[in-house]
DNA sequence: CGACAATGTCAAGTAAGCTTTACAATCCGC
DNA sequence: GCGGATTGTAAAGCTTACTTGACATTGTCG
């Protein structure tokens, strides 16, 4: 699973704790989303979906095979 | 986190063994998620949204203080 | 009623998502 | 080059998302 989370936080010239202070989650987690070692949970991803006014389909992309 | 997934199951006239097939999880899975006793990953969702070919944002809908 | 499909549920196990603490590496402005 | 902010990374631990296997309950239809 890819995800935009880098490049929509840089838009918003927001550090990762930055943006972890708005998710309610750990600067380590926005670390490890934006490093795509894992995937968000599915409320976490519409929290980000809310935050950057953006469909769920539009920050995340299914790699092939998913 | 509310979730439409029996209403669109049972449009489909399909039991919850077929949609788990269908998603490749298990038969308790499916029920869990209808009964919802948890969310499903975020690659899960977008198993469903495709099968169902609808966005998750209308397949899912987080509710208050989410 | 009896059989069989569908659904609900429990227990025990593994893997994934997330936390805290802590420290190393990088980047930048002075 | 030093200091502070940002980012990367690791370990240990907790919770949630799944699994298999088993069994109880609830249809439904001959």
């Amino acid at each position: 699973m890819k995800n935009a989370i880098r490049e929509l936080r840089q838009a918003k010239g927001w550090s990762q704790a930055d943006l972890a202070l708005r998710l309610d989650v750990s600067r380590q987690t926005v670390n490890a989303l934006e490093r795509g070692r894992y995937d968000p949970s599915l409320p976490l991803a519409f929290r980000l979906a809310g935050l950057f006014a953006l469909p769920i389909e539009q920050i995340f992309q299914p790699e092939r095979g998913d």
